[in-house]
RNA sequence: CGGAGAGUGGUGUAAUGGUAGCACGAGUCCUUUGGGAGGAUUUAGUCCGGGUUCAAAUCCCGGCUCUCCGACCA
């Protein structure tokens, strides 16, 4: 990608009552656009994170033998009254149509996949199944937050599995919990983020929130100091102890909710009548499971933890591009090498953004390259050629390398990965 | 939903009743290129509606929008 050819541009300001660091960074940097309150448009660069982070949870959900598929947004109003929230659930877009035929934007999706698995499954040889999607949630909330990190609209990996047994459900449940792990250790958050016994709002008594540490999260939380668990302030007293080992918590710290687990058990199949048929030819309601996570959450979570006073510090897995090619000067010779380095890494395969840009300071370049936060900047100048080299740095690092140019790509083969 | 603050060129801001100014951006030209460069020149603005006043960006009323705090949050 050519950045004089990128849209949108980076900003020297942001409205000063913004205060959300990921905010800031995001908008200043290019990555979103705010609409109105708690609506973005996602733009090149952060369209590539929320691809990437999108990846990554894709693999993970097949890797437990989930399917994927897309459910629509425009969710009837009967599927609503079938399970009594199209009153409960408060933050419901709700719109009627022409036909009359009133809708609510989905929130979540229990309406809409019970009845759809309902009609293929109907013995326990169907079971178990896991369904998931990554599609937009529509919430009216009272209140939106701190760019990306609360929203009206925002894109969410909604997973649903369907049991026989509680067992079964249970054994899945933890299978998830791993698999969450393993989403949260590509994102480097996992040493931030706690499994957080938290209030199950309508679905239940009790939730598992996964709940990561940072300044700018609206929830408290106190930690165990031994398991990787905590408690959400909302249950109430902050004497409780930790409830995997019994140790007193720690005091509270703030923390933002990037994930949830539900044991839904009968909840919702009941509400649809859904039952199979078990071994012994008896009826029984099928047990169910929900499991999310807010994919811009996600990115603006990252954003709170990775970045610096100069910008953002993308970890590699979802960063827009691994590296970040900028050409100093207007030296002719300079601009040909960097053309042809250019070409040598994408035709190496490697993710490129290249600062082409002529006209534009040698400062504003830097600057926008660290605001961008891009994990590795390849510099070409006259100093460089003068070594016959590349100039590299990571954008956490202060240390510069000097590397031929004509053993670049077998440099980044082995040190870079 | 309660409270507080704020809406001025594309962006960020100044002007508290009396000439709407500055910076960035954008356009043209010249110079400049290792940490947001310099000069010349052009461009474009008071959220909406009503009121007070000789005079309103400024004061008053209503509305809309944004931010922050709180409540709420499947």
């Amino acid at each position: 990608m050519r950045q004089s050819q990128l849209f949108t541009k980076t900003l020297k300001k942001v409205p000063k009552d913004e205060v959300s660091k990921s905010a800031q960074l995001l908008l200043r940097a290019g990555f979103i656009d705010k609409l109105s309150a708690g609506v973005y448009t996602f733009l090149p660069l952060g369209l590539r994170v929320i691809e990437k982070i999108e990846k990554i949870i894709d693999e993970e959900m097949k890797s437990l033998g989930a399917q994927r598929i897309l459910m629509p947004a425009l969710v009837p109003k009967k599927n609503w009254e079938t399970t009594g929230r199209w009153e409960s659930f408060d933050a419901l877009f709700k719109l009627k149509g022409k036909n009359k035929i009133e809708y609510a934007l989905g929130a979540t999706h229990e309406e809409v996949v019970v009845p759809l698995v309902r009609k293929h499954v109907s013995s326990w040889r169907d079971l178990p199944l896991a369904i998931f999607q990554i599609q937009d949630k529509f919430r009216d909330e009272l209140r939106t937050k701190s760019g990306i990190l609360r929203t009206r609209e925002f894109l969410m990996k909604d997973l649903y599995s369907f049991h026989a047994s509680q067992k079964d459900l249970d054994l899945f449940y933890e299978k998830v919990k791993k698999a969450y792990r393993r989403i949260f250790r590509k994102l480097k958050i996992d040493s931030k983020t706690y499994l957080t016994l938290a209030s199950g709002g309508t679905f239940s008594k009790y939730s598992h929130e996964y709940q990561t540490v940072t300044p700018a999260g609206e929830d408290t939380i106190y930690i165990c100091p031994k398991c990787r668990v905590a408690v959400n302030k909302e249950l109430g007293s902050k004497n409780i102890k930790c409830w995997r080992c019994g140790r007193a918590l720690s005091e509270g710290v703030k923390a933002i909710e990037i994930a949830n687990i539900f044991k839904l058990k009968e909840k919702y199949t009941k509400a649809f009548d859904f039952r199979f048929t078990d071994k012994d030819g008896s009826r029984k309601l099928v047990m169910m499971g929900c499991y999310g996570i807010g994919l811009p959450r996600l990115m603006g979570a990252v954003v709170e933890i990775y970045h610096d006073d100069l910008g953002i510090i993308w970890p590699e897995p979802i960063a827009p591009f691994k590296f970040h090619l900028i050409q100093i000067g207007t030296n002719p010779q300079v601009q040909k090498e960097a053309e042809k380095v250019y070409k040598s890494l994408q035709k190496a395969g490697h993710e490129v953004i290249y600062d082409d840009r002529k006209n534009v300071g040698i400062g504003e370049k830097l600057m926008d390259c660290d605001l961008i936060g891009i994990p590795w900047r390849i510099i070409v100048s006259e100093k460089s050629l003068k070594k016959d080299a590349v100039e590299i740095k990571r954008r956490n690092r202060k240390k510069l390398s000097f590397v031929e140019i004509k053993k670049l790509n077998q440099y980044l083969d082995e040190v870079v990965g």
